[in-house]
DNA sequence: GTCTATATGTCGATAGAC
DNA sequence: GTCTATCGACATATAGAC
Protein backbone atom coordinates (compact mmCIF):
# COMPACT_ATOMS: atom_id res chain seq x y z
CA UNK A 1 0.00 0.00 0.00
CA UNK A 2 2.89 2.43 0.49
CA UNK A 3 5.40 1.75 -2.77
CA UNK A 4 3.04 -0.46 -4.47
CA UNK A 5 0.28 2.28 -4.87
CA UNK A 6 2.07 3.80 -7.96
CA UNK A 7 -1.06 6.17 -9.07
CA UNK A 8 0.33 8.94 -7.21
CA UNK A 9 3.87 7.89 -7.71
CA UNK A 10 5.70 10.77 -9.62
CA UNK A 11 7.44 8.13 -12.66
CA UNK A 12 3.84 7.12 -13.16
CA UNK A 13 2.17 10.74 -13.16
CA UNK A 14 5.08 11.57 -15.69
CA UNK A 15 4.81 8.42 -17.52
CA UNK A 16 0.96 8.95 -17.90
CA UNK A 17 0.69 12.80 -18.71
CA UNK A 18 3.85 12.69 -21.49
CA UNK A 19 1.86 9.23 -23.15
CA UNK A 20 -1.33 11.19 -23.49
CA UNK A 21 0.28 14.26 -24.66
CA UNK A 22 3.02 12.54 -27.06
CA UNK A 23 0.04 10.52 -28.20
CA UNK A 24 -2.58 13.42 -29.00
CA UNK A 25 -0.05 16.29 -30.19
CA UNK A 26 2.49 14.40 -31.06
CA UNK A 27 6.50 13.73 -30.07
CA UNK A 28 8.67 16.75 -31.37
CA UNK A 29 5.40 19.32 -30.35
CA UNK A 30 5.18 18.21 -26.78
CA UNK A 31 7.74 19.47 -24.77
CA UNK A 32 9.10 18.78 -21.32
CA UNK A 33 7.74 21.73 -20.01
CA UNK A 34 4.44 20.58 -20.90
CA UNK A 35 5.17 17.35 -19.41
CA UNK A 36 6.56 18.29 -16.10
CA UNK A 37 3.60 21.05 -15.90
CA UNK A 38 0.77 19.18 -16.17
CA UNK A 39 2.46 15.94 -14.43
CA UNK A 40 2.32 18.72 -11.56
CA UNK A 41 6.13 17.83 -10.85
CA UNK A 42 9.49 19.69 -10.68
CA UNK A 43 11.58 19.57 -13.70
CA UNK A 44 14.25 18.13 -11.72
CA UNK A 45 12.10 15.52 -10.55
CA UNK A 46 11.33 14.11 -14.16
CA UNK A 47 15.15 13.95 -14.72
CA UNK A 48 15.80 12.23 -11.53
CA UNK A 49 13.08 9.31 -13.27
CA UNK A 50 13.97 9.64 -16.68
CA UNK A 51 17.34 10.27 -18.11
CA UNK A 52 16.15 12.49 -20.91
CA UNK A 53 12.96 12.72 -23.45
CA UNK A 54 13.88 9.69 -25.62
CA UNK A 55 14.02 7.94 -22.99
CA UNK A 56 10.38 8.96 -22.14
CA UNK A 57 9.18 8.18 -25.13
CA UNK A 58 10.85 4.81 -25.20
CA UNK A 59 8.82 3.65 -21.84
CA UNK A 60 5.67 5.24 -23.47
CA UNK A 61 6.06 2.77 -25.96
CA UNK A 62 6.97 0.18 -24.26
CA UNK A 63 3.51 0.37 -22.22
CA UNK A 64 1.62 1.36 -25.35
CA UNK A 65 2.63 -1.85 -26.72
CA UNK A 66 1.49 -3.82 -23.59
CA UNK A 67 -1.83 -1.24 -23.18
CA UNK A 68 -2.80 -1.80 -26.93
CA UNK A 69 -2.37 -5.75 -27.44
CA UNK A 70 -4.40 -6.20 -24.20
CA UNK A 71 -7.12 -4.51 -25.83
CA UNK A 72 -7.04 -6.37 -29.27
CA UNK A 73 -6.92 -9.46 -27.10
CA UNK A 74 -9.75 -8.97 -25.17
CA UNK A 75 -11.75 -8.25 -28.11
CA UNK A 76 -10.99 -11.34 -29.85
CA UNK A 77 -11.15 -13.56 -26.90
CA UNK A 78 -14.71 -12.56 -26.31
CA UNK A 79 -15.38 -14.98 -29.77
CA UNK A 80 -14.71 -19.46 -29.37
CA UNK A 81 -15.27 -19.34 -33.11
CA UNK A 82 -12.04 -19.05 -35.47
CA UNK A 83 -13.56 -17.34 -38.09
CA UNK A 84 -15.21 -14.59 -35.70
CA UNK A 85 -12.07 -14.26 -34.08
CA UNK A 86 -10.53 -13.53 -36.84
CA UNK A 87 -13.40 -10.78 -38.16
CA UNK A 88 -13.23 -9.70 -34.79
CA UNK A 89 -9.40 -7.77 -35.45
CA UNK A 90 -12.08 -5.09 -37.54
CA UNK A 91 -14.24 -5.08 -34.47
CA UNK A 92 -11.36 -3.95 -32.57
CA UNK A 93 -11.12 -1.10 -34.97
CA UNK A 94 -14.29 -0.05 -34.89
CA UNK A 95 -14.46 0.28 -31.05
CA UNK A 96 -11.21 1.61 -30.36
CA UNK A 97 -10.69 4.10 -33.23
CA UNK A 98 -13.64 6.63 -32.06
CA UNK A 99 -12.50 5.78 -28.67
CA UNK A 100 -9.43 7.46 -29.31
CA UNK A 101 -10.11 10.77 -30.85
CA UNK A 102 -9.31 9.28 -34.24
CA UNK A 103 -5.89 9.67 -33.21
CA UNK A 104 -4.91 6.17 -35.28
CA UNK A 105 -1.77 4.16 -34.59
CA UNK A 106 0.74 5.24 -31.87
CA UNK A 107 3.55 3.46 -33.30
CA UNK A 108 2.99 4.97 -36.92
CA UNK A 109 3.03 8.12 -35.42
CA UNK A 110 5.94 8.15 -33.44
CA UNK A 111 7.63 6.67 -37.21
CA UNK A 112 6.52 9.80 -39.08
CA UNK A 113 8.07 11.79 -36.21
CA UNK A 114 11.53 9.68 -36.56
CA UNK A 115 12.54 8.88 -39.90
CA UNK A 116 16.27 7.17 -39.65
CA UNK A 117 15.15 3.30 -39.57
CA UNK A 118 18.06 2.28 -37.21
CA UNK A 119 16.96 4.55 -34.41
CA UNK A 120 15.63 2.78 -31.27
CA UNK A 121 12.45 4.26 -31.25
CA UNK A 122 12.07 2.98 -34.37
CA UNK A 123 12.90 -0.62 -34.07
CA UNK A 124 10.20 -0.54 -31.01
CA UNK A 125 7.71 0.27 -33.99
CA UNK A 126 9.25 -2.54 -35.76
CA UNK A 127 8.73 -4.89 -32.83
CA UNK A 128 5.22 -3.77 -31.98
CA UNK A 129 3.97 -4.59 -36.23
CA UNK A 130 6.06 -7.58 -35.53
CA UNK A 131 3.93 -8.14 -32.87
CA UNK A 132 0.61 -7.70 -34.42
CA UNK A 133 1.47 -9.41 -37.73
CA UNK A 134 2.11 -12.86 -35.66
CA UNK A 135 -0.85 -12.52 -34.32
CA UNK A 136 -2.51 -11.91 -37.49
CA UNK A 137 -1.01 -15.59 -38.64
CA UNK A 138 -2.21 -17.18 -35.61
CA UNK A 139 -5.63 -16.36 -36.15
CA UNK A 140 -5.39 -17.19 -39.80
CA UNK A 141 -3.75 -20.58 -39.11
CA UNK A 142 -6.02 -21.70 -36.67
CA UNK A 143 -8.95 -21.81 -39.86
CA UNK A 144 -6.83 -24.52 -41.69
CA UNK A 145 -8.80 -23.63 -44.50
CA UNK A 146 -5.93 -24.11 -46.92
CA UNK A 147 -3.71 -26.77 -47.39
CA UNK A 148 -0.80 -24.68 -48.41
CA UNK A 149 1.35 -22.89 -45.94
CA UNK A 150 2.56 -20.39 -48.46
CA UNK A 151 -1.05 -19.12 -48.97
CA UNK A 152 -2.04 -19.07 -45.44
CA UNK A 153 0.95 -16.80 -45.03
CA UNK A 154 0.32 -14.39 -47.80
CA UNK A 155 -3.37 -14.41 -46.80
CA UNK A 156 -2.04 -13.01 -43.23
CA UNK A 157 -0.44 -10.35 -45.18
CA UNK A 158 -3.32 -9.43 -47.04
CA UNK A 159 -5.42 -9.16 -44.11
CA UNK A 160 -2.48 -7.18 -42.05
CA UNK A 161 -2.40 -4.60 -44.98
CA UNK A 162 -6.08 -4.05 -44.67
CA UNK A 163 -6.14 -3.73 -41.10
CA UNK A 164 -3.34 -1.02 -41.48
CA UNK A 165 -5.07 0.36 -44.47
CA UNK A 166 -8.08 1.03 -42.30
CA UNK A 167 -6.40 2.48 -39.26
CA UNK A 168 -4.91 5.03 -41.66
CA UNK A 169 -7.94 5.56 -43.28
CA UNK A 170 -9.67 6.43 -40.25
CA UNK A 171 -7.71 8.85 -39.15
CA UNK A 172 -7.74 11.39 -42.49
CA UNK A 173 -11.15 11.21 -42.48
CA UNK A 174 -11.94 10.61 -38.81
CA UNK A 175 -14.44 8.13 -39.49
CA UNK A 176 -14.46 4.20 -39.24
CA UNK A 177 -16.75 4.14 -42.87
CA UNK A 178 -14.40 1.57 -44.23
CA UNK A 179 -13.93 -1.03 -41.98
CA UNK A 180 -16.92 -2.65 -41.95
CA UNK A 181 -16.51 -3.56 -45.87
CA UNK A 182 -12.52 -4.16 -44.64
CA UNK A 183 -14.11 -6.80 -42.64
CA UNK A 184 -16.80 -8.40 -45.30
CA UNK A 185 -13.87 -8.73 -47.73
CA UNK A 186 -12.10 -10.82 -45.29
CA UNK A 187 -15.00 -13.16 -44.19
CA UNK A 188 -14.86 -13.84 -48.57
CA UNK A 189 -11.44 -14.29 -49.00
CA UNK A 190 -11.50 -17.34 -46.30
CA UNK A 191 -14.32 -18.87 -47.58
CA UNK B 1 15.16 34.03 -69.69
CA UNK B 2 14.84 36.77 -66.72
CA UNK B 3 12.32 36.33 -64.18
CA UNK B 4 11.06 33.04 -66.44
CA UNK B 5 14.05 31.10 -64.94
CA UNK B 6 12.89 30.30 -61.23
CA UNK B 7 15.90 27.68 -60.78
CA UNK B 8 17.88 30.75 -58.67
CA UNK B 9 14.95 32.35 -57.30
CA UNK B 10 15.24 32.71 -53.54
CA UNK B 11 11.41 31.66 -54.21
CA UNK B 12 11.78 28.62 -55.08
CA UNK B 13 15.22 27.87 -53.77
CA UNK B 14 13.39 27.98 -50.16
CA UNK B 15 10.25 25.88 -51.15
CA UNK B 16 12.72 22.91 -53.11
CA UNK B 17 14.83 23.01 -49.53
CA UNK B 18 11.79 22.88 -47.12
CA UNK B 19 9.97 20.53 -49.05
CA UNK B 20 13.10 18.40 -49.00
CA UNK B 21 13.73 18.70 -45.55
CA UNK B 22 9.63 18.38 -44.41
CA UNK B 23 9.59 15.25 -46.24
CA UNK B 24 12.99 13.76 -45.01
CA UNK B 25 12.58 14.92 -41.04
CA UNK B 26 9.42 15.67 -40.39
CA UNK B 27 8.11 19.19 -40.10
CA UNK B 28 8.10 20.03 -36.09
CA UNK B 29 11.96 18.72 -36.44
CA UNK B 30 12.61 21.23 -39.29
CA UNK B 31 13.81 24.67 -38.09
CA UNK B 32 13.08 27.75 -40.32
CA UNK B 33 17.00 28.19 -39.62
CA UNK B 34 17.95 25.18 -41.38
CA UNK B 35 15.84 25.94 -44.36
CA UNK B 36 17.07 28.83 -44.97
CA UNK B 37 20.83 28.09 -44.27
CA UNK B 38 20.58 24.96 -46.85
CA UNK B 39 18.36 27.37 -49.12
CA UNK B 40 21.21 30.38 -49.44
CA UNK B 41 19.16 32.83 -48.31
CA UNK B 42 18.75 35.59 -45.45
CA UNK B 43 16.01 34.89 -42.72
CA UNK B 44 14.20 38.28 -44.19
CA UNK B 45 14.00 36.90 -47.66
CA UNK B 46 11.86 33.90 -46.24
CA UNK B 47 9.78 36.10 -44.69
CA UNK B 48 9.15 38.09 -47.59
CA UNK B 49 8.15 35.35 -49.96
CA UNK B 50 6.51 33.48 -46.82
CA UNK B 51 4.05 34.68 -44.21
CA UNK B 52 5.21 31.89 -41.90
CA UNK B 53 6.68 28.36 -41.60
CA UNK B 54 3.06 27.01 -41.91
CA UNK B 55 2.34 28.92 -45.50
CA UNK B 56 5.32 27.41 -46.20
CA UNK B 57 4.29 23.35 -45.51
CA UNK B 58 1.00 24.87 -47.27
CA UNK B 59 2.91 25.68 -50.28
CA UNK B 60 4.82 22.34 -50.31
CA UNK B 61 1.64 20.04 -49.59
CA UNK B 62 0.26 22.15 -52.76
CA UNK B 63 3.52 21.51 -54.80
CA UNK B 64 3.79 17.75 -54.04
CA UNK B 65 -0.04 17.20 -54.67
CA UNK B 66 0.88 18.03 -58.05
CA UNK B 67 4.14 16.48 -58.38
CA UNK B 68 3.50 12.76 -56.78
CA UNK B 69 0.17 12.74 -58.86
CA UNK B 70 2.05 13.27 -62.08
CA UNK B 71 4.57 10.24 -61.35
CA UNK B 72 1.05 8.26 -60.58
CA UNK B 73 -0.10 8.96 -63.98
CA UNK B 74 2.63 8.57 -65.75
CA UNK B 75 3.23 5.28 -64.26
CA UNK B 76 -0.77 4.21 -64.86
CA UNK B 77 -0.52 5.49 -68.56
CA UNK B 78 1.89 3.55 -70.12
CA UNK B 79 -0.34 0.47 -69.77
CA UNK B 80 -3.34 0.51 -72.26
CA UNK B 81 -4.97 -2.40 -70.99
CA UNK B 82 -7.75 -1.41 -68.49
CA UNK B 83 -6.67 -4.19 -66.10
CA UNK B 84 -3.25 -3.39 -66.28
CA UNK B 85 -3.93 -0.02 -65.85
CA UNK B 86 -5.18 -0.69 -62.24
CA UNK B 87 -2.30 -3.02 -61.27
CA UNK B 88 -0.37 -0.65 -61.90
CA UNK B 89 -0.75 1.00 -59.17
CA UNK B 90 1.22 -1.22 -57.21
CA UNK B 91 3.87 -1.11 -59.75
CA UNK B 92 3.91 2.76 -58.68
CA UNK B 93 4.45 1.97 -55.27
CA UNK B 94 7.94 -0.56 -55.97
CA UNK B 95 9.24 2.23 -57.82
CA UNK B 96 8.61 5.06 -56.03
CA UNK B 97 8.97 3.59 -52.40
CA UNK B 98 12.42 2.59 -52.83
CA UNK B 99 13.07 5.84 -55.15
CA UNK B 100 12.19 7.98 -51.79
CA UNK B 101 13.91 6.12 -49.10
CA UNK B 102 11.19 4.11 -47.46
CA UNK B 103 9.57 7.64 -46.04
CA UNK B 104 6.24 7.00 -47.49
CA UNK B 105 3.15 9.34 -47.91
CA UNK B 106 4.05 12.78 -47.33
CA UNK B 107 0.75 13.70 -46.70
CA UNK B 108 0.14 11.09 -43.86
CA UNK B 109 3.66 11.94 -42.33
CA UNK B 110 2.27 15.18 -41.51
CA UNK B 111 -1.31 14.38 -40.49
CA UNK B 112 1.04 12.47 -37.90
CA UNK B 113 2.27 15.83 -37.03
CA UNK B 114 -1.47 17.59 -37.31
CA UNK B 115 -3.73 16.41 -35.04
CA UNK B 116 -6.32 19.15 -35.32
CA UNK B 117 -8.35 17.39 -38.32
CA UNK B 118 -9.93 20.89 -38.79
CA UNK B 119 -6.61 22.48 -39.29
CA UNK B 120 -6.11 23.87 -43.49
CA UNK B 121 -2.64 21.07 -43.20
CA UNK B 122 -5.20 18.40 -42.35
CA UNK B 123 -7.66 19.21 -44.90
CA UNK B 124 -4.70 19.70 -47.73
CA UNK B 125 -4.36 15.77 -46.75
CA UNK B 126 -7.97 15.06 -47.13
CA UNK B 127 -8.20 16.42 -50.30
CA UNK B 128 -5.29 14.68 -51.85
CA UNK B 129 -6.56 11.13 -50.39
CA UNK B 130 -9.99 12.12 -51.96
CA UNK B 131 -8.30 12.70 -55.45
CA UNK B 132 -6.24 9.02 -54.96
CA UNK B 133 -9.56 7.74 -54.14
CA UNK B 134 -11.58 9.18 -57.39
CA UNK B 135 -8.72 8.19 -59.73
CA UNK B 136 -8.39 4.47 -57.92
CA UNK B 137 -12.01 4.54 -58.79
CA UNK B 138 -12.24 5.37 -62.46
CA UNK B 139 -9.89 2.91 -63.06
CA UNK B 140 -11.77 0.75 -61.51
CA UNK B 141 -15.04 1.83 -63.34
CA UNK B 142 -13.41 1.06 -66.60
CA UNK B 143 -12.99 -2.69 -65.98
CA UNK B 144 -16.73 -2.90 -65.90
CA UNK B 145 -16.88 -6.14 -64.60
CA UNK B 146 -19.84 -5.72 -61.94
CA UNK B 147 -22.98 -4.80 -63.29
CA UNK B 148 -23.60 -2.85 -59.63
CA UNK B 149 -22.12 0.28 -59.01
CA UNK B 150 -22.35 -0.37 -55.21
CA UNK B 151 -19.86 -3.34 -55.69
CA UNK B 152 -17.36 -1.22 -57.57
CA UNK B 153 -17.23 1.52 -55.20
CA UNK B 154 -17.03 -1.07 -52.41
CA UNK B 155 -13.87 -2.85 -54.74
CA UNK B 156 -12.24 0.30 -55.24
CA UNK B 157 -12.42 1.32 -51.71
CA UNK B 158 -10.82 -2.32 -50.77
CA UNK B 159 -7.86 -1.45 -53.28
CA UNK B 160 -7.18 1.80 -51.52
CA UNK B 161 -6.81 0.20 -48.57
CA UNK B 162 -4.48 -1.84 -49.43
CA UNK B 163 -2.73 0.79 -51.08
CA UNK B 164 -2.50 2.87 -47.95
CA UNK B 165 -0.87 -0.88 -46.09
CA UNK B 166 1.12 -1.35 -48.85
CA UNK B 167 2.86 2.28 -48.39
CA UNK B 168 2.75 1.65 -44.46
CA UNK B 169 4.34 -1.10 -44.12
CA UNK B 170 6.81 -0.76 -46.61
CA UNK B 171 7.81 2.77 -44.40
CA UNK B 172 7.84 0.63 -41.88
CA UNK B 173 9.82 -2.00 -43.15
CA UNK B 174 11.95 -0.30 -45.56
CA UNK B 175 10.62 -2.90 -47.97
CA UNK B 176 8.30 -3.56 -50.93
CA UNK B 177 8.23 -6.90 -49.71
CA UNK B 178 4.47 -7.33 -49.53
CA UNK B 179 3.82 -4.79 -52.94
CA UNK B 180 3.86 -8.03 -54.83
CA UNK B 181 1.48 -10.01 -52.95
CA UNK B 182 -1.22 -6.92 -52.82
CA UNK B 183 -1.45 -6.97 -56.69
CA UNK B 184 -1.42 -10.68 -56.87
CA UNK B 185 -4.35 -10.26 -54.43
CA UNK B 186 -6.71 -7.27 -56.74
CA UNK B 187 -6.02 -9.19 -59.85
CA UNK B 188 -7.99 -12.32 -58.28
CA UNK B 189 -10.63 -9.61 -57.08
CA UNK B 190 -11.20 -8.20 -60.10
CA UNK B 191 -11.31 -11.89 -62.05
C1' DG C 1 13.47 12.71 -4.04
C1' DT C 2 11.74 17.06 -4.83
C1' DC C 3 12.31 21.81 -5.13
C1' DT C 4 13.83 26.69 -7.35
C1' DA C 5 16.93 28.85 -10.19
C1' DT C 6 19.66 28.81 -13.98
C1' DA C 7 22.65 27.46 -18.14
C1' DT C 8 22.86 27.28 -22.98
C1' DG C 9 20.91 26.99 -27.14
C1' DT C 10 17.29 27.39 -30.81
C1' DC C 11 12.62 28.47 -32.00
C1' DG C 12 9.56 31.54 -35.17
C1' DA C 13 9.24 36.16 -36.36
C1' DT C 14 10.60 41.36 -36.94
C1' DA C 15 13.21 45.99 -37.31
C1' DG C 16 15.71 48.89 -39.80
C1' DA C 17 19.82 49.74 -42.85
C1' DC C 18 21.03 49.46 -47.63
C1' DG D 1 14.37 42.40 -52.15
C1' DT D 2 18.09 41.12 -49.40
C1' DC D 3 20.97 41.82 -45.60
C1' DT D 4 22.51 41.75 -40.24
C1' DA D 5 21.07 42.09 -35.72
C1' DT D 6 17.87 41.14 -32.45
C1' DC D 7 13.44 40.17 -30.10
C1' DG D 8 10.82 37.29 -26.55
C1' DA D 9 9.56 32.68 -25.82
C1' DC D 10 10.60 28.13 -25.15
C1' DA D 11 13.71 23.96 -25.90
C1' DT D 12 16.48 20.24 -23.17
C1' DA D 13 19.18 19.62 -19.43
C1' DT D 14 21.82 20.75 -14.69
C1' DA D 15 23.33 22.79 -10.14
C1' DG D 16 22.75 23.06 -5.56
C1' DA D 17 19.67 23.84 -1.49
C1' DC D 18 16.54 21.34 1.47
Amino acid sequence: MTSQNLSGDSSTKILQTASRLFYEQGYHVTGINQVIAEAGVAKASFYHHFSSKEELCIAYLHKRHEDWFSWLQQEVEQNENDQERLLSLFTFLERWLPNSNFRGCAFLNIASEFPSPDSKIRLLVVDHKNALQDYIRQLVDRLNISPKKKNTAMLADLIYLLFEGAITKSQIYQSTGSIEAAREAVRQLIN
